[in-house]
DNA sequence: TAATACTCTACTAATTTGGTAGGATAATAA
DNA sequence: TTATTATCCTACCAAATTAGTAGAGTATTA
């Protein structure tokens, strides 16, 4: 399950792709339209930045903006940068790998299964774009 | 990702589905082969019966056994029996349905992006069974 | 009737989730 | 230069979930 967090972070990127291109658009606008408590979006906004998803400008007339073009930001990257592995393991996880302690990967079961559904799943995910959360 | 339980579940039952067809193998047996906490086992072997994945038998020569065959049981109703959904969001589940109180399903584009990724997901949970995890 | 092995309820500690508070910093404009 | 605007950042907190453990109860078999 994805968490409140990206949700809410997805929710906010398809706002902003809506808007694309465009001025900078203000943290309270996003909160107020997309109803996401204010404070919380704050810092959601600022890990999308961290991520390089977003761009932001301080001071009057400041805000976010997409840092490049909606059909170019991968649902998949969203996703990780908010809630991290996409995957079911973490021994099958490309982005966020850890090896598990009590099993040979090459002979692993359930890490083969894993690999399976993780190709398929991150098929759709990095074929889908913020573009299509507008 | 996967709860550990999930993941001693799937463990657990690729060990009983190397042992099928047989006479029952007791938890303790299981747990040891397979490094898993006795206690913690208990209660996941116990889910998995309610769930009507296992059989169990009482005393002296009792222990558990698949319920059907290996094949026939997808690693999808595993995870659903022990950590519930697998959708990425409640208003996509198929099994563990539950509406969004702030959006509009048919015209949701989150809805729609999370139900082409359950879509792929499913498809190999689906057909991957415990017969793959010996 | 004693031993075996699952059953069940309740509890606990650690981690994660879903936020909030409040001040710091940078940009703009009067 | 100073007021205003709006993001940045650290720290905190409550509730929920996860990962187990404890211990007594029940059914089965020999």
């Amino acid at each position: 399950m994805l968490s409140n967090k990206a949700k809410y972070a997805l929710r906010a990127l398809g706002y902003l792709a809506g808007k694309y291109p465009g001025g900078p658009v203000q943290i309270a606008e996003i909160a107020e339209q997309q109803k996401i408590p204010l404070k919380f979006l704050e810092t959601i906004l600022l890990e999308l930045r961290k991520a390089d998803i977003l761009l932001s400008k301080k001071g009057k007339g400041g805000g976010y903006t997409l840092e490049r073009d909606p059909k170019q930001i991968s649902v998949a990257s969203v996703i990780r940068a908010i809630d991290g592995p996409i995957s079911m393991l973490p021994c099958v996880s490309l982005y966020f790998y850890k090896k598990c302690d009590d099993c040979d990967e090459t002979h692993c079961s359930l890490n083969r299964v894993f690999t399976d559904v993780r190709d398929a799943t991150i098929k759709v995910l990095e074929k889908k774009t913020v573009r299509d959360l507008i």
